[in-house]
Parts: C-alpha cells; structure tokens; sequence
DNA sequence: TGCATAGTTCGATGCTAATCGAAACGTACA
DNA sequence: TGTACGTTTCGATTAGCATCGAACTATGCA
C-alpha cells in the first residue's frame, strides 16, 4: 500500500549525525578509509564500521579493498546529486541559522562536489559551455557538440578514454547556493581535474575551491559568459 | 565545520515511519487534515499532531486553518520533487524487493505527483510539448513557446490566472520510474486538472492515475511523439 | 448555552539504535 | 615468526524519540 518503507529507510539513513557527516566528508569526491572517516567522524573505529555498513547496505557507498585499508566511497553521481540537493533544500529552509561567514562565501563562490567544480564558478562554466554552444541539451540533459569535442579535446582531455568508462559523460546537478544546474559527470570531473593540473584552483579548507588571480583570469579567459 | 547538521535533520525527519507515510500520502497532492493523516497513517491524533509540527517546523509543510480544521499540503513543488527523487532513488537501490505487482505497473504507466501527471504518461505529455516546440528550454527551465501559449490556452487553461499565481509556471520532475524529466509546475497542474475534467483520467488506488480508453486515444491524439 | 468534534499538551512507557570497551581477526612489514 | 595496525564482532549501556492515555482548549452547530 505504502511506499513510504521506501523513503523511511533512506530517510533514516540520512538522519545521524555521524552518517551525515561521513556523507558530506565523501562529498569531496575522494574515496577514505574507515578509520580516516571514524576520525573525521569523531566516534571511534567500532561505530564507523556500523555506520559504514549501513550505508554500504542502503546502496549509498562503494568500497574498495586495499591491503589492509578499505577506501569508501559514494556509490555515485546519483549518490551525489541527491545529497547535494538535500542540503541544497536543508541550506534553504534553515532561515533561522545565518549563513554568512566568510567560509561560507567562499563555499558559495567554488567548492567541489563529488570532484567537479559547484557554487558560482561551476555556474558560470556550465553557462559558458552552453552559451558558445559546446554544450547543448539533448532530452534534458547535456551533451557535447562537435565544437565542444574539439574544445574539451584542446583543453587536454582525453575524450576517448572518459566515453570508455563506465559513468556517464555529461549530467547536470542542482547547485544547492544557487539553484542552479551546473556540470557533473566525468567531463565535469576531467574540467576540474585539468583546472587542478593547471594550478587554476587548490582545495581550501573542507569543500571549498580557491582559485589562484591567475587561475581566475585564465579561467575567465577561457570560459566567458556573454 | 561540517555542514551535515542540515543533511541529518533533514533526513531524521523523513526518516520516521509515520511521517514518511504522511508524506507519501500528501504527494497525492490534496490537502488533508490532521485526523485523515492520522488515521491514514495508523497512529492516533496526539501521536499525528507532533508529527504534523516537526514536519512544519522543518518547512516540508503548509498549513492553512479552516475552522476547527487544520489543511496540511506538501511546502511547494520542491518538496515534491526532492521526495519524488528520493523514492526514485530508493527504488532503484532496493533491488531486493521485487517491484513488479499490477499496482506497481499502473504506477509507472501514469501517477499523480503534487497534482501533476507523471510515470510513463507523463514523460509523453512533456516529450510531445518539447518535440512540437509547445515547451522551449530557457536556461535549462522549460518555457511555453508563442505556439505554445496559444495551444494551452485553446485547450482550455487560464493562462493569466496561472501566471498571477506564485508558483512558477513550468518546472522540470525528475521522474523516479523512468529517469526522466516531466513537466511541473502550475501549468503542469493545470494539464492535469483539464485531463480530469474532460474525464480522460481518473484516480486510482494510492497515487496511480487511470486513463479511459477514451481518454487515452485523445490523449495520444492532442499529444503525438514523433 | 450546551454538546460534539478537531486539535493540542503533558507525562509515562517502551523500543530502537548509537556508542564504546574488550577482544578477535587479517594484513603488512621487519 | 612476531609485532603493529586497520577493521570487525560482541555485549552492555544509554539516550532519544515514537507512542498513547488522559486531560485540556477551541470551534461549530443546535
């Protein structure tokens, strides 16, 4: 009768603190260990591994053995992108709690989400591709045009080998400051990565993104917004 | 420090049962009371009441008093659609649970959602308004063409009336179903409440929708897909 | 004015789940 | 082979919260 099971389990995934935290901390896009995330967490290596197999159950994260590590992970950009849209909402309906502090600007203006580029300068990147028409909406969601093959292709991205993987190329994800869809997927993920190599950006503190005035002009340079 | 206080208190709230099953009722999108939740959800008043006010109180609701009746509706459409996401995403990861009864199989073919058309329905609605050009994308939102205004108008919407109203015209759902986008929205309630005046649908159990065999025909008729 | 019904408040109860200490298991490395 | 470290299992404790009975307030109707 109900479907509500359904969003009772998720929901209730969602709802600790500790998992919570552990989920935004994975948002950075890099995999962790568990003791990484215990930490980080603040509880200690026995309650991680309870959490963590709670979210590797409800679908939430992968894993990946190594030695004797185990790097977890978001199961994925759906992962991801739902998450962001939670908070996203969460951010929204918490008009009581202020968000102004300076890191918060920062957060506002770039920050990583699940290793691509969000806040601002990931808008203004998704506009830019966009407004030169490198990028143009097929069935509601992006896709690139031969002139935007050729563009990421001179960027330093090998194509090729992103279309061999097995996540998708382009998706879009709902910027949670500025309601607004911004690139996801793995071109979203090799335009920041190439950003990093280029010494455009550096990781702040948390998810923050700082952007070097050089990175910033050649950034601006490359992606202009009409 | 960690931004998950939002992600958890978010996720607590849907993460109760009883209140998940509130939610799940009120994405039929009527307004209900407190006592028919109540019952619905097969708690008492009391237990209700307290729910309704977290569920207020974390902005997921509305409440609009009528007399000695208390009205509680989803906040808005993105409450809707942010729900409808997470059943999506729910459904998707609980491939243990196998998802294929009659029931189910109406619910993918067309449901209700806050009032508009989705499921396998829905998608043709959105696809032949995209394909005839009736719905342009503007900035990744879609938008009523000239044509398209003369179309809806013609088939009976007040056009003005919708536009005066202070939820936005058309927004995009994400189907959970089929992974798609549908239309939203004021306009997209109004499709749906003329589909019902012209008896073309009616409703079924829980949120499923079911068309007439009459209704049908003119719907594939008024809205072709390539 | 009085009665019925909708909704709320309060306090007590019971269940669920997060937490950690202790101890085990498994892998790496010397 | 032994030691160190990352991870897991088990059991006990605890805290939070959903639930309901009982009593209260508020609204509508006769």
């Amino acid at each position: 009768m109900q479907s509500s099971p359904n969003l009772a389990r998720i929901g209730a995934l969602l709802g600790d603190n500790t998992r919570a935290q552990m989920l935004s901390t994975l948002m950075h896009g890099q995999a962790l260990t568990a003791s990484e995330l215990a930490r980080d967490a603040g509880v200690t290596a026995q309650t991680a591994t309870s959490h963590l197999a709670k979210l590797l159950d409800g679908g939430l994260l992968t894993v990946h053995k190594q030695g004797r590590h185990k790097y977890f992970a978001l199961a994925g950009e759906e992962v991801a992108s739902l998450l962001e849209s939670l908070m996203g909402f969460s951010a929204a309906s918490d008009s009581k709690r202020v968000f102004t502090g300076p890191r918060d600007k920062a957060m506002r203006k770039a920050r990583v989400c699940y290793n691509h580029l969000a806040g601002d300068m990931g808008i203004r990147l998704y506009d830019s591709l966009m407004h030169q028409e490198l990028l143009l909406l097929r069935d509601g969601t992006p896709a690139l045009s031969q002139k935007g093959e050729k563009f990421v292709t001179e960027f330093g991205i090998d194509l090729p080998a992103l279309r061999a993987g097995k996540s998708p190329l382009c998706r879009s994800c709902l910027d949670w400051s500025e309601r607004r869809t911004h690139l996801a997927g793995s071109l979203g993920r090799a335009l920041y990565t190439c950003m990093e190599e280029r010494r455009w950006v550096k990781r702040g503190d948390g998810r923050t993104v700082i952007f070097t005035a050089r990175g910033e002009r050649e950034f601006n340079a490359a992606f202009p917004v009409s």
